[in-house]
DNA sequence: CGCTTAATATAGCCAC
DNA sequence: GTGGCTATATTAAGCG
């Protein structure tokens, strides 16, 4: 191989790629998490309480995500009755 | 030192003794989990159908979850309302 | 209906029966869990660093050969980006 | 109560709002997750070892906080000295 | 055996 | 600044 840098051909370039983009969305998000931080920090300059804020919210994401886990079993509960294998 | 063994005083005896207790008490755990498997296959040797089951077990666990939560929201509504600081 | 409840026979009653043996199980795996929680906070409290003390635990319930693969692999990503010995 | 709702006045929408920003950038969080474990995914269709990946990725960023705390010492200590920026 | 979920460990954040 | 708590990341299990 001619000194083209330190890595050891192809898979180096697609490994680079793959890093790249990785850590681009990884800088993405810590720039979402900030954004998130100051809105609380907003809030409580304020003066709303953000632990009861937290608490909302993640209560509001629970509820959705129950939604969905019921939704599941429902579905599974009717195909299992639908095609008669409650009993597999 | 005398030949006590390979440990190095009395830190390490507390050591030992700490270690021995988590890996008991993760063999008890082991065998909870081999115990909850060997149900899910009985009950599939029954003819249920054990993927339904899972989702229902799972769907009880998070409406005690989602219970707690709201009860936990609710109790920091009191608070917050009760000593006027929803305001902070 | 007669005075069974709200199943619809005995297929419900068995599945009862395991619903039950089930979250019975899963009560006293959460029990064991809780424990060991309780024996890493007691460690902390006695002065000792948890978070080695489970890397230990946890090492000495698997391989060493997989880990010694994966290290292999890892120096191989590493010199294919140019990025010489970032692990370990 | 006029036609504004079911609030309780101008707090009751300030809060709203906070609400909704803060909905919003979770959404966009996931949204960045969800792009994460497909680059994961994607690399692993291609035959890489995301594991390993995982690793390298955390230790640059563990390894880019410490260049850039040790960078905020050095301008701290330049302007200490009163030799502005000397480092970059 | 892979691949999708559940369990566990780590890390970041907030309050004290 | 420390310690608990929540969220995230990693590891392991279970199923097909």
């Amino acid at each position: 191989m001619s000194d083209i840098g330190h890595n050891s051909g192809v898979a180096g370039d697609e490994l680079r790629q793959f890093l790249e983009r990785i850590e681009r969305l990884e800088e993405e998000k810590a720039g979402i998490l900030s954004d998130i931080k100051d809105v609380y920090a907003e809030m409580k300059g304020r003066g709303f309480n953000t632990k009861v804020m937290r608490r909302i919210v993640r209560a509001r994401k629970q509820d959705a995500e129950k939604r969905r886990e019921e939704a599941a079993v429902g579905e599974l509960y009717c195909h299992a009755l639908g095609i008669g294998d409650l009993l597999d």
